[in-house]
DNA sequence: GGGCGTCGGGAAAACGTTATCCCAAACCCG
DNA sequence: CGGGTTTGGGATAACGTTTTCCCGACGCCC
């Protein structure tokens, strides 16, 4: 039960067959040298006999490239990070690439704290979702220092993705925030909405800001409006939405029609939060979400929000960083307004 | 910018600080020697400067021991595999050690190639969530098949741990299924249901199994029933619980009072299938989840549910697998059931 | 038939670590 | 003070690969 047999090693491989430990090599992964067909098949008998499997590790080293893509993300339970999760590691597989996965928690210290630690893993591709963006703005020491240590990575041969914010000096796999909130806003406006309330997150998202400011323009193009104290920033969790609505509620609705909150998990937590203030979500008060999440459409009334192909918004971002040139991976992503019984129509 | 400066080895480190290579390594990393402190300074300055990073995978070669673990789970997007390789993350955060993840998809042959890929990985420990279980049963040739893959595994010494089911061959981190059913099953008759139908998984699945027995126990028990034509088999995701339970109000009703369904995703499609049949869920046919994923409680109505503490379920499966005396881990993480609102009392 | 590519196997040097020796210096104890 | 036992630095051999050489055996061409 203790036993402790160590895998067969190419070693072992080449000298079941009876050649070099090169012939050996060469025979079983790709090589530019071709080998005497029937050396090639004795060395994959012996691989095949002896149960030989290619110590990854090993080849990294002997390679000086390895064959693993880092992601992080804020929460690895939130449905958002999970199903971009999906996709990258759905891209991964079809790459012969393995995805190794770690959560901020959505603090950026630690969230800098990660990224060092990653470069011991010395991955190929770095995959940040839901970062805060770079240099631009008003940034944080730990976001300049992430900054410098991603450009570092990059130096040495990494290649780093942003997933869902924008950012120019970097590659991004990417969505239109800002025309997606516009278009829903528009899109409400046209319902009939005029007074909104926006849930969103603190200022150094710059996912969150894009959706906010779209929403904005969209609303204003409809005839709607925004009051600066009618933004409530609150954590980009279901656990925000909820406290921020609430306490909403609790100082007085003042006309709000609808709560646009910047993603489907605030949005959830705000339903819930209007129900527990004892009021009928979508018809006295209506919301509107982000991101098309799975449940979106399984919550009560379903929620009308702007779908965004999670999944393949995690193929492109690690298509990004494998392609020389990007090719439509580089385009953002197409989002789409999802009208349902959240927004009723406002006669 | 295609800059390619390599990161500094320990060689670099150990020329810079004009020590020897042996005295470098051993400055740095965990070593039972001890070494001078004037000279571990020099040591620790010179990486210091030229932002040394060890390289893990050399580190692992050299070791013989790798620091990654490995999780195979069936779905990355399904809250319930997300928060167990949340919890799983963390865990590993705390111990210095990688989580590495891959999805089977449900299928059992495909979990059989992801099993074989991985052990080029040579992971420390591999865990695996919503595996089918071993030997026991009616196997099929892919669980054998799987089953002899982990036994070679384990014996090249590694770690296997099963999560959520029960495999009495293996180290599993494990819920009491059977029990929470149970105490499911009987709180709901105690709520005066006795007419039920359960939406479950395939037979090959030891938690849906045990889930179901358990339920079909608590509420027979409780003076209920359940006719073998009551136990709908569907895929164990959110669209088998919504086909199933609309296929079923279609086919008639017949008196079924609640659905209970073995896990809270296909709960889910559950009520929303109900919605969509014009029924009210809770009101006209009652519905019933296990898991307490987090939308269990933000979906309307709240679903009555068995909580499960998924995030701990996975941290528990890293410790059975890290530590040598199992301690807690190895007992069953506790269950309670939650009664919400989509189970009124019936009168 | 002799010079000359080219084909392809094998030896051996990487790759970046850790771990095992070896050995000089320092220390301890009687 | 002398012999034995630490102590701790430095070479160097692993670890399991890939990759660069080297080199003999062909085949080709004039």
């Amino acid at each position: 039960m203790i036993g402790s047999r160590t895998p067969a090693t190419l070693h072992d491989v080449a000298r079941e067959a009876g050649v070099s430990l090169a012939t050996a090599s060469r025979s079983l992964n790709g090589s530019t040298r071709k080998v005497n067909e029937e050396y090639r098949q004795r060395v994959l008998d012996a691989a095949e006999r002896l149960g030989y499997t290619p110590n990854l590790q090993a080849q990294a080293v002997a390679r000086g490239t390895s064959s693993t893509v880092a992601l992080v993300v804020a929460d690895i339970a939130d449905p958002y990070f999970s199903s971009i999760a999906a996709g990258v590691v759905a891209e991964a597989d079809r790459e012969h690439l393995i995805v190794t996965m770690t959560a901020t928690d959505r603090d950026p210290d630690r969230e800098l704290d990660i990224v060092r630690q990653l470069r011991a893993q010395r991955p190929r591709v770095l995959v940040l979702a839901g970062s805060r963006p770079g240099p631009d703005g008003a940034a944080s020491p730990a976001q300049l220092a992430l900054d410098a240590e991603l450009d570092a990575y990059e130096l040495s041969g990494g290649r780093v993705v942003l997933v869902g914010g924008e950012d120019a000096s970097r590659r991004t796999a990417t969505l239109d925030n800002f025309a997606g909130a516009a278009a829903l806003g528009r899109a409400l406006a046209g319902l009939g909405y005029r007074r909104f309330a926006v849930v969103t997150g603190d200022e150094g998202l710059r996912t969150a800001e894009d959706r906010l400011a779209g929403f904005r323009a969209g609303i204003l193009e409809g005839g709607g409006g925004l009051a600066d104290t009618d933004v409530l920033r609150t954590p980009f969790t279901r656990d925000g939405g909820y406290a921020a609505v609430r306490d909403r509620i609790a100082a007085g609705l003042d006309g709000v029609e609808l709560f646009f909150a910047t993603n489907d998990v605030m949005a959830v937590g705000a339903l819930s939060a209007i129900r527990d203030a004892g009021l009928a979500p979508g018809a006295d008060v209506a919301v509107a979400g982000f991101d098309d999440i799975p449940v979106a459409s399984d919550v009560t009334p379903p929620l009308t929000t702007v779908r965004v192909p999670l999944a393949e918004l995690g193929r492109r971002a690690l298509r990004l960083a494998l392609d020389e040139d990007a090719g439509d991976a580089a385009t953002p992503v197409t989002t789409e307004v999802v009208l349902r019984a959240s927004t009723p129509p406002r006669g």
